[in-house]
RNA sequence: GGCCCCAUAGUUUAACGGCUAGAACACCGGCUUUUCAGGCCGGGGGUCCGGGUUCGAUUCCCGGUGGGGCUGCCA
């Protein structure tokens, strides 16, 4: 049997990016083993949907490459694959359990509920259950007689339908990551499988979709666990074959405090999700990795480090190597924290590796911002080259490139001077002289400048030094004579003259 | 609180009973006399605790402790 894994994520927000790894754990592992990789939209919470929390979900996984198989604006042969757009088809699977003797309908309010629970409450229960026990004192098809259920169906009372979870049985399921998982179905609810509303709930609808839409592997959350017995009793009362189960370790924040939310996200500086979102509501804009600077590339390394391991002791991969060694035996069990340091040093790695076509393509969204001016490609790629490795992010390097076309403050250029005298003087004035003299030969700046600083009886690291902090304003940055010949010629020498000048004025 | 999951350096992790417990990020130090915030080299730092099983436990079992998840007509 081939293999089939989906992706389910609900459109109640935009995708963040634990949801990229889970997204990206399915797909590596379908391309793995030759499998499909599906996209299914479970929107079955109509009052939580967020207007486009699924476009959102889209684009991010577009931009990363992590392209699905079947699924919405694609289709498939087990299409629909957005849960609203299939609501008929499980009415039918729960009344099925009805007969059954597996569910049953109930007929307590939200009310009725809410009461249930804090008296339970009051009465020293810390979770009050709906289950084996209690569902004997509420208004249900298992206590009220049959002509009454009937008749309350009939006259349009609204009601659910709750799985029979039976009393005292051990359920247990075998996860591919963790291995045997066991519960009693005592600590069970009799969860809701259909909701009043028309709508199924996760529990019935991913089943049943996993079900029809012929799933043989479910890689999901860890947070997923608690509720998988249930999933497991329906697979039985179906009498369906159980897909394998997988529950990735969730993604904590950087603190280890629980897991990543947005709001931890953002007090330690990074983006949550892939791509920017803007709250419809609130109109509040957040921007993603790509905002910030990362490429693709960068951010699928990033997290397919995050709770899996390759074989091999070395850590930047691309997405094709990533699928080869693939496996979900190498997943880890334990959380992890995200670690924006190590993230940004593999985007490094990742752009370090980019051609000059690519390198130009990440960056030119950027180019308005940066250079609001304009600039001319070649000229911008020129320096980006010289000065990528200098930055972790695209943004990083375009902020460091525009640098170094901006003329620096004067007072800061004076700020760092390292050295002066009349001597440095004199040597500048050298060097202005060569510049302007000859045609601009980035190796043999080096070698010019250490003759004139030996003309000159200076050290020639120090003057190598001043020149860059009156060119740039900077105490660090690549080898001079590319920076030289980014900056220009005359520039070069504008820049030289314009700071010799204004030292003469403050004497 | 109950149930479930997890536990190797600060962090991500390797080791599937047997080398001085290996790597990467971060950190610290040195070198690079053509600068350095770059590059290269080096260093410190780890098996949560207590019992077993075994000739031998990071690894297997039990118990603690710690952390996390779940506990809705949400997913």
């Amino acid at each position: 049997m081939s293999v089939r894994v989906r992706f389910a994520p609900s459109p109640t927000g935009p995708l963040h990016i634990g949801g990229v790894r889970t997204a990206l754990f399915n797909y590596l592992f379908a391309k793995r083993n030759n499998g499909k990789f599906i996209l299914r939209i479970e929107d079955t919470d109509r009052s939580r949907y967020v207007p486009g929390a699924e476009d959102h979900i889209k684009e991010s996984l577009k931009w990363l490459g992590i392209q699905w198989d079947e699924g919405p604006d694609v289709g498939g042969h087990y299409g629909p694959y957005r849960q609203s757009e299939r609501v008929n088809i499980y009415k039918e699977y729960a009344e099925l359990l009805v007969k059954k003797g597996h569910a049953y309908y109930a007929f307590d309010t939200p009310e009725e509920l809410e009461a249930f629970r804090d008296r339970l409450r009051k009465s020293g229960v810390p979770n009050p259950q709906y289950n084996s026990i209690t569902r004997q004192y509420m208004r249900n098809s298992l206590t009220l007689p049959a002509e009454e259920v009937k008749r309350l169906i009939e006259s349009g009372t609204p009601y659910v339908i709750r799985i029979k979870v039976p009393r005292n049985r051990e359920i247990k399921f075998y996860d591919v990551i963790r291995g045997w998982v066991s519960f009693n179905s005592n600590e069970l609810d009799d969860k809701v499988l259909f909701k009043s509303d028309g709508f199924p709930t996760y529990h019935l609808a991913n089943v049943v979709d996993d079900h029809l839409m012929e799933i043989t592997h479910v890689i999901r959350g860890e947070e997923w666990i608690p509720s998988t017995p249930i999933h497991v009793l329906l697979y039985e009362f179906f009498g369906w074959e159980m897909p394998k189960f997988a529950h990735l370790p969730l993604i904590l924040r950087p603190d280890g405090k629980g897991k990543l939310s947005k709001r931890a996200a953002i007090e330690a500086g990074f983006p949550i999700y892939a791509i920017k979102w803007t709250d419809p509501k609130t109109k509040e804009e957040n921007p993603g990795f790509r905002e910030i600077g990362f490429i693709p590339e960068g951010l699928i390394n990033v997290l397919a480090l995050l709770g899996w391991h390759p074989p091999e002791d070395r850590e930047i991969y691309t997405i094709e190597e990533l699928i080869q060694y693939f496996e979900l035996e190498r997943v880890g069990k334990s959380g992890a924290q995200f670690n924006f340091e190590k993230a940004k040093w593999i985007n490094q790695q990742h752009i370090l590796k980019l051609s000059p076509e690519k390198l130009m393509a990440y960056a030119r969204p950027f180019i308005k911002e940066f250079f609001p001016e304009g600039i001319e490609e070649s000229k911008l790629l020129e320096a980006m080259l010289v000065m990528r490795e200098r930055g972790t992010t695209i943004r990083e390097i375009l902020e460091l490139t525009k640098s170094v076309f901006e003329r620096p403050e004067i007072e800061q250029v004076i700020n760092l001077l390292p050295e002066w005298n009349d001597n440095v003087k004199a040597a500048l004035q050298d060097f202005i002289n060569y510049i302007e003299s000859e045609e601009l030969d980035p190796s043999q700046i080096p070698t010019k400048i250490k003759d004139i600083a030996k003309k000159w009886e200076l050290k020639k690291g120090k003057f190598m030094l001043t020149i860059r902090v009156v060119l740039t304003g900077q105490k660090a940055g690549p080898p001079l004579g590319e920076l030289l010949k980014i900056i220009g010629k005359n520039e070069v020498v504008n820049r030289l003259k314009l700071v010799l000048n204004a030292k003469e004025e403050r004497k």
